[in-house]
DNA sequence: CACCCGAAGCTTACGCGAAGCTTACGGATG
DNA sequence: CATCCGTAAGCTTCGCGTAAGCTTCGGGTG
């Protein structure tokens, strides 16, 4: 697990630091707004830790821009202040739980990993064709619930056949598809790929029309 | 939505009750000890509301004696003592979660949401693939009852994997999974991480993908 | 309309080279 | 001083381009 800690107080945030760590979990730790919104931009953390008094900023403006970037990182707030404004404040800018300070270290821990598990469930974009379960954002396929072990050229045709399915792809596109420019194929390698794929996905999945291309046919 | 409420302040009680009604819940009110002892002995809920300062005892006690008898459901405490001691006593007794008083209705309303989706995850927190024992929370893994020691990066990779079991995970995933920003990993380092996980956990537990990545396959 | 022939496409084996694996080593860390 | 981890070297594996031999298709000719 990768965790941003945002907190300038040494005193609280080293030993929270420790314990994570002793769990076997990565902990960045900035004590500045600034140094967190770097680390932010360019890391993407599991879950990100945030204090609200910091020197160079308010913590609720921090997570308001973070929000307003579409970023879905679980944010759980750490606050000395116990008034109820704060904590409702936070919850309706996106942060996805609170802790009081001063807080258990196990208390915060158990937090994380509720935190966590929730934005775990994403969601699988995935298309189905006749007994194939293809997933896009993964690459995997299953045929009959088996799994179907696809090379990388072999998919990135059948992704290109996927997209436009029920259209007749030419050769040259699926040639461009495949091979960086400059990369030039003297033989029939296209066609040798094609034939692998039948072999993995079905004989009639993809149809041939001569002199123009391949159909991907539902 | 079952809910025992145990709070002696009418004032507080009854508009608390009737927040959560109105949001379909049944609520079931009771101003003593006695009673609700009696009640949470005769009946299931689904999440307690316990008060600390109880006319007839201290709440702190009656949680121990429920959690003594093995009873897990959810317990929400709500407190007017704002003392750190009272807080973690509670949660140390098995308390789920703690909301400070004057409280939003709202908020005890989002608690006792997320209190009721926590304890439903709980089953799941251990998890088995093969002869493998992984416990989420506490980042422990056993095989065949024997305990296996697993380092930062190699727990960092494994559970990646997990989260994504039996899905391609690309090999920049795992890398951004486990290397800050700015480190630089100019050979291997990745592969042998691998391999080392491999000959702890099972030759054949991560399969791999040429070109595309890793799979954790169960 | 049947036949034929060449072009287009299919399939399979093979070998090369890149991608991945394993292991030992040494620096860093605490 | 024990452990963790990145590096690098040597090894293994497997994807993929190549090419040979085959099948299929379609149109032109008798």
């Amino acid at each position: 697990m990768r965790i941003l800690l945002i907190e300038d107080e040494a005193a609280l945030a080293r030993p929270l630091k420790e314990h994570l760590e002793a769990d076997l979990n990565m902990v960045e730790w900035f004590p500045t707004l600034d140094e967190a919104d770097a680390a932010i931009r360019t890391t993407e953390y599991d879950v990100v830790l945030l204090d609200l008094q910091l020197p160079d900023g308010d913590g609720l403006t921090f997570l308001s821009t973070v929000r307003d970037r579409a970023l879905r990182t679980p944010i759980i707030i750490l606050t000395a202040r116990d008034k109820v404004s704060d904590r409702i404040d936070g919850l309706n800018r996106g942060a996805d739980d609170y802790v009081i300070k001063p807080f258990d270290l196990d208390e915060v821990k158990a937090r994380i990993h509720t935190v966590c598990r929730r934005s775990a469930d994403q969601i699988a974009q995935t298309v189905q064709i006749r007994d194939l379960w293809i997933n896009l954002s993964d690459h995997s396929v299953t045929r009959n619930g088996q799994p179907v072990r696809l090379t990388a050229k072999e998919w990135g045709l059948f992704e290109v056949l996927l997209r436009r399915k029920s259209q007749i792809v030419p050769k040259d596109s699926l040639e461009t598809a495949i091979y960086a420019y400059g990369e030039e194929i003297e033989s029939n390698a296209l066609e040798a790929h094609i034939s692998r794929l039948r072999t993995k996905l079905g004989k009639d999945l993809i149809t041939t029309h001569r002199g123009l291309g391949y159909t991907l046919t539902p």
